[in-house]
DNA sequence: ATGGTCGACTTTCGA
């Protein structure tokens, strides 16, 4: 059997619902994990998506920030988890049960990190690797448990691979790119030996983007993107997740251009299970 | 060499 899983930070998922379920009528995804939801749990519009056959929802809300939601046609079971230093909306685990097993979902919303990249006079650069650090902590004890396969999806707010940035000698002091934090992410995939299943899939000269900030104008004149949202998988999880190869794993960058976008671009991925 | 744009919800913050 295949399963379809898509991460898209939505920005605002009040105001962008039509084009969330947009998407599903036309993808057709089994699960989707959103981050910058923006709203309370009460106030997320479960109605449309329950409608459409996505009756299991987890959401982790808060008031006008950040918040993260999965979405499901398959049963989900929540994972009791709090770890973001400073308790913000950032995280949402849970148990994806399929006709042949299960497989432990988390969907992340790692902090951005502000401007400058220097911890001293940046707290919100200190929080983004102090969450790195919890995200490799939580791991290390879920392993313990025997759970083995995960699948960690999100906007990890990092872009780690010098070709998931227009311009990698640009933005090397640029917060997302900087070596501090794509080393931190880098210690934590190690760690725990997950794979980045985009960058499996594609050669190392080649690049690939998820996210185009809305300041730059005209992103098909001038491609200035960055891989900002992932999908890692366990190693239990791996031959599944290359099953389909590269058709396996799509960037849904035509989104990017629809009517009032989010600045990021759905991500999915067909696991071959 | 700097500014450029969004969304939520107050007159500003976070991205």
């Amino acid at each position: 059997m295949s399963l379809k899983i898509t991460t898209w930070n939505i920005n605002s998922v009040r105001l962008r619902i039509d084009q969330v379920t947009r998407f599903l009528e036309e993808q057709q995804s089994d699960v989707l994990c959103l981050q910058e939801i923006k709203c309370l749990e009460n106030q997320f519009p479960y109605k449309p998506l329950r409608e459409m056959g996505y009756a299991h929802i987890e959401v982790s809300g808060q008031k006008g920030y950040h918040g993260v939601a999965t979405v499901s046609k398959l049963p989900l079971d929540r994972l009791p988890t709090s770890f973001c230093p400073v308790d913000e909306a950032r995280h949402v685990s849970t148990k994806v049960t399929h006709s042949d097993g299960d497989f432990e979902l988390h969907n992340f919303y790692i902090p951005a990190g502000g401007e400058v990249a220097d911890i001293a006079v940046n707290p919100k650069f200190k929080h983004k690797l102090d969450f790195i650090e919890a995200m490799r902590c939580y791991f290390s004890g879920r392993f313990e448990t025997g759970d083995s396969e995960q699948v960690l999806v999100g906007d990890f707010n990092i872009a780690p691979h010098e070709n998931d940035v227009w311009s990698h000698k640009q933005l090397l002091k640029v917060i997302s790119h900087t070596p501090l934090e794509v080393g931190l992410l880098k210690d934590f995939q190690d760690c725990h030996d997950f794979v980045d299943v985009a960058r499996e899939i594609l050669n190392d000269d080649e690049k690939l983007f998820s996210w185009w900030s809305y300041r730059s104008k005209d992103i098909n004149k001038s491609d200035r993107g960055r891989r900002l949202d992932h999908i890692w998988v366990s190693q239990a999880l791996k031959s599944a997740a290359m099953a389909g190869g590269r058709t396996g794993l799509t960037v849904h960058k035509d989104c990017r251009f629809w009517e009032r976008p989010s600045d990021h671009a759905p991500v999915s991925l067909t696991l071959g299970l």
